[in-house]
DNA sequence: CTACTAGTGGGACTATCGTTCAGATACTCT
DNA sequence: AGAGTATCTGAACGATAGTCCCACTAGTAG
């Protein structure tokens, strides 16, 4: 009994983990805005109707991208850390690199996620999950003046969002002096 | 000759701006998403047609409300800081009413603004229109250091729209000390 | 007065949207 | 093997989208 009920579970898992996917791929190439059923049904390779199945609405499903999205995110930053902490480099470092690289190669996710992360200033229903983005970023420095830290997540949005509407990317040795700045004390 | 060219464009023009105000009206209260000839002809009470007569498609629509609303904002803002200097207030109080303001009685103004903004990174040609806002916040400190002016750039927008997704809005009191560590050099 | 043009307004066409529904399929348990 | 249920899918419906078309008005030039 409960090993039918998680086999089936799994197998509805893996397609409704296929939609999400794909409607992340939608929304990196064309904006919430080209988000519909038949757009991420045949971005997915499934039928449209396999849309409706899984998610009862096309909200549902946005929501659900969302909270994937910020799930998703929260380890690939994690790992990244990891990897650049085995490595011995220290904090400024690190953001700087991740920022180059969210605004470059990862342009199109980084928008996506940002198109996300205001839907959820209309959607009160998702903002815990846009918030999970500032708790990765928490994870990211230690904390000890509440006020600088706040400061220094409002400086990675920021950075991010005006990188955005760069024409081109910044590197991470442009980057690298403002995350100085934004990491020293005072 | 002149007397009537203008005349017609001046009926024209006052047209085509009730729409764009309706269209801003349209994104404040439903989003972008809510945006289509009949919502915005509705909201501006005017015929369906009357929006495909001044703006050939919905993206012209779209791309001259961003420009328009960078401008508003634009005179808002410089209007706000005159003002407030004149009472002799200092920079980080400006600021931090300022966000206060933004966050609070004008948070649907600052959602539709950074839609728009967010919008412009998928355009290329409405980047300067998006970066006008920059411009504004430019005017209202002093920049000798460029990298501390980066960091408070970046600070102001990542404050707003993080505020966007606060269940409340913060108050200029709470946003003051923010503010004050953004702006004192180190 | 007549011709002309920018602007206005209503209606309709076509495409696409979200969603529903009934039937087919695949898997599990007895 | 057969029943039962979760899963899947093609077809279709009604609603709504963007856009086009044509008649109409107002005001100017000749």
């Amino acid at each position: 009994m409960r090993r039918q009920v998680d086999g089936r579970k799994v197998r509805g898992e893996k397609r409704r983990t296929e939609i999400i996917e794909a409607t992340l791929r939608v929304i990196e190439r064309d904006g919430v805005a080209g988000v519909t059923h038949r757009t991420v049904a045949k971005e997915a390779g499934v039928p449209t109707t396999s849309t409706t199945y899984h998610f009862a609405s096309l909200d549902d499903l946005l929501i659900a991208t969302l909270i994937d999205c910020a799930r998703d995110m929260a380890t690939e930053v994690y790992w990244m850390i990891d990897r650049a902490r085995s490595r011995g480099s220290r904090g400024a470092e690190e953001v700087a690199g991740l920022l180059a690289e969210a605004l470059g190669p990862r342009r199109g996710r980084t928008m996506a996620e940002y198109e996300l992360y205001l839907l959820a200033a209309r959607r009160p229903e998702l903002r815990p999950a846009a918030r999970r983005w500032l708790d990765v970023l928490t994870s990211m420095v230690r904390h000890d003046d509440e006020v600088a830290f706040r400061v220094f997540l409002a400086g990675i949005d920021g950075l991010l969002i005006q990188g955005l509407i760069d024409d081109e990317p910044p590197t991470a040795e442009e980057l690298r002096p403002v995350v100085d700045y934004l990491l020293k004390p005072r």
